[in-house]
DNA sequence: GATAAAAATTGACTGCGGTCAATAAAATAA
DNA sequence: TTATTTTATTGACCGCAGTCAATTTTTATC
């Protein structure tokens, strides 16, 4: 690999973090990207499999810096701290519904060799949250590890139900604190 | 409204229904819809506001069918009855991988008056599992409706997970069965 | 340094979803 | 029937993601 083509890279990197920074994720367009980087259009899918690809390297590495900072704080023992700690993170993937859409695209990689920066955080968010529940304040009857795969669900759906009309009612954190408590705490 | 409109749509909708059936929902392009209903490209946009609006009403027409056979069968009693009541329905909605990402994306709608199909199926799906619920035979500390709203997000989950290479290891039906179990039969 | 092989870049081109001003057909008014 | 308005249809055109044969740049070999 030349160091030629890290820079290229580099450069395309930071203009699309520069035009999503100024103008947002969904209206991003290739052609853009590239002019502001200063090379041909056939550069960057020589760099990217697709645009998606590239997505998925700013989208996967803003959620990686919330599960940095959730990873820091200490693990939360009650349904409040959860719910509190999970908000810059809900923030950030509902931010547009095109980034939610992304993330719910690439958060299943189709092949082991493709998994990328997104499904990558996913599996984080699982270990994370696992790592939680190993510390018995929360049900017991089943493992933390199905714990953490039913946070993944009800945080799915808590964001998806935002972009729906038919439950825009409640707020999000409102809905999830309900998921939260029914799942890690039944009978309370 | 004209006759004419009516056939016209319905020879659109006819010709894409024959297509998906004959090569699937991922390969079909509106140029071959309108080609084979013998209008212009224009007609196809003046009666769907884009391809997604024709999906939406193909696929949730099919989800409409597996909820109208669930619906038909008795109210299941046992874990083991949900997961096998759900069969085909998960099967209709992960039989492509474009098909279930359609369904994710038209399972909200942004506005009330722009719901579609596929999102009246997913209240539908509440309504219908909610009764099942109602009948009392699985965990009663959380309502109906909220038991309901889990059973999706698990759904969800489930078949999200079946197009993730990290996960294929399991079956569809076995990681629903834990997951059904662990939430509507808590410390059994 | 000259030459050959490998890697990176280019930009015209394709495919397909979606638009829109122009046209045709149907409904309504006279 | 004729004139007028409303509604439906048309197809050339656009935007943008993605492709690929040709070209340039770098690296490896002598």
């Amino acid at each position: 690999m030349q160091k030629r083509t890290l820079e290229t890279r580099a450069r395309l990197v930071a203009e699309a973090t520069a035009l999503v920074a100024d103008k947002g994720y969904a209206v991003m367009r290739t052609e853009d990207v590239v002019q502001g980087a200063g090379v041909a259009k056939g550069t960057f899918f020589a760099h990217f499999k697709d645009k998606d690809a590239l997505m998925d390297l700013l989208i996967g590495a803003g959620i990686d810096q919330q599960l940095d900072a959730m990873a820091q704080r200490s693990p939360p023992t009650t349904i409040e701290e959860i719910v509190a700690l999970h908000r810059p993170l809900l923030r950030f993937m509902t931010q547009e519904r095109y980034v939610f859409d992304v993330i719910l695209r690439l958060s299943g990689a189709a092949a082991v060799e493709e998994i990328g920066a997104i499904a990558t955080t996913f599996g984080r968010y699982l270990d994370l949250t696992a790592g939680w529940f190993e510390l018995g304040h929360f049900r017991k009857d089943v493992s933390p590890a199905l714990l953490a795969e039913g946070m993944q669900a009800f945080l799915t759906q808590a964001m998806a139900l935002k972009f729906c009309a038919l439950h825009e009612d409640q707020e999000m954190e409102d809905r999830l604190e309900i998921y939260f408590r029914a799942w890690l705490c039944p009978e309370d």
